[in-house]
DNA sequence: CGTATCGTTGATACCTGTCAATCTTGGTGG
DNA sequence: CCACCAAGATTGACAGGTATCAACGATACG
């Protein structure tokens, strides 16, 4: 799907409504010190597909994620692409203090966004010191999480990818829930954000490797497909398990 | 090899003296504003093999790499190695603002590190807040050259992980020379800090895998192994072209 | 209802891992 | 000085996991 420059809508939001107002690194703002972000703020929506930047797009834009799931990647010459990051509610998006882009970014699913022009938002850690120092804990936060992937890109089987993949799909989806939704216990379900291709890219495999491993986890019964995007886990200890070690 | 709790010598060095004073974070401070860090700073020896700090040891040293080379890496349960991140002089080592480190550290060479106690360490960070934006600059740079390495790890095959790899080093090498040493163009020619072992660990792969490939690259004339660690490029084309395509 | 996109399944190939033997190198001690 | 040994590196034979190529099925959409 082609990327428009300038995407849509840009609604008024006040940040005392804003759902990700106590998670996001505008959460060490009081409300009245949160004016220096939303006089700069747009919202702005991007449909599943929709590229957000590209790879070599200068870094004009800064962000916060709202809803949806973006996905960041990089790509070789040759059309190979390798996934090298998801963004969910509240995660930060792009590349501050650099004057390019290092990654295409793309919304994995319909996606709004709080969006800063970069210079005013640099501006912004300028004055505000503990904005940038909660931007730099959210930043070692990602390398610590992006160092534990490679562990599974570089020494995990493809059935112990997937596994890791769906537990951490798992556990992220939890974290949005409100837990006055599940009073009782039931089987962890959620929606995946990524399609079967996408997911290969994030795992560093093939479409066809994902789809069989979906359809061993399903006759083992370890998962249960309800719609294809959808996913209930029915043995989470044996998720658990087959992430780490071989079945 | 074994750890020790406390290693070796402690050196009373100068700043003015460092090797590494203009290129690590301390370059933002000047000779005055030094002292805040060299008040509370010790030079530390390791052997090659030596563990700097182990998986769940409690975070209460940061460190700057003054000579030598520190590999950082993750276990698997039953033992699955993978390296996560290798530094050179001038680099930071350890997790600020946690009270665990999330891997493992291992000098590869013989270590030279300048080392502060982490919490007297983010007290300057607090009272210098140019010293914390060098550091997180650094770490937006770790964090891009780890997902570019995410790309090798996901996609690449063995023989273009062989290539980026052999590049890497190349180019870690040229840094580390002063330009004058070299007035005519030679071959680039480095040593290699880790062994095949830790290669291996470092690109996904087995040591065998990597000491045939570097055999392949050798009987085709793309790099001479000096010494089995020392490797002299002879077709650097031919290795840059290998490190994104197929051969 | 045709078409496009996505997902599943099957047959086969090949790259890399595994297991094992041999070679090289460096260090140690007789 | 040389024999011996340990660790690292190389090479070979073979197996297996994943990629590749191809066909088919499911779903959504106009």
């Amino acid at each position: 799907m082609k990327a428009s420059n300038l995407p849509e809508t840009s609604l008024d939001r006040r940040c005392e409504n804003c759902p990700v107002r106590h998670h996001a690194i505008c959460s060490v703002l009081d409300n009245h010190g949160c004016h220096a972000l939303s006089d700069i703020m747009v919202h702005k929506h991007f449909v599943r597909g929709q590229q957000i930047w590209s790879d070599d797009d200068d870094a004009h834009v800064f962000a916060i994620v709202i809803s949806g799931a973006v996905k960041l990647s990089k790509m070789l010459a040759d059309g190979r692409q390798q996934i090298v990051g998801l963004l969910f509610p509240s995660d930060c998006l792009g590349r501050a203090y650099s004057e390019k882009q290092q990654t295409f970014a793309e919304a994995a699913t319909d996606v709004e966004l709080c969006c800063f022009p970069r210079q005013k938002f640099e501006d912004v850690l300028k004055q505000h010191p503990e904005v940038e120092h909660a931007l730099f804990e959210k930043t070692l936060i990602d390398l610590d999480s992006t160092r534990e992937w490679m562990v599974a890109l570089g020494r995990k089987t493809a059935s112990e990818k997937m596994a890791s993949f769906l537990l951490q799909m798992s556990h992220r989806s939890e974290l949005t829930k409100c837990p006055y939704d599940r009073p009782a216990p039931e089987l962890p379900t959620f929606v995946l954000p990524l399609t079967r291709g996408e997911i290969a890219d994030y795992l560093g495999l093939t479409i066809e490797t994902v789809s069989r491993h979906f359809t061993t986890l399903r006759v083992n019964d370890v998962i249960r497909l309800i719609d294809g995007q959808t996913v209930e886990v029915r043995d989470p200890a044996a998720l658990a398990s087959m992430a780490e070690a071989k079945d």
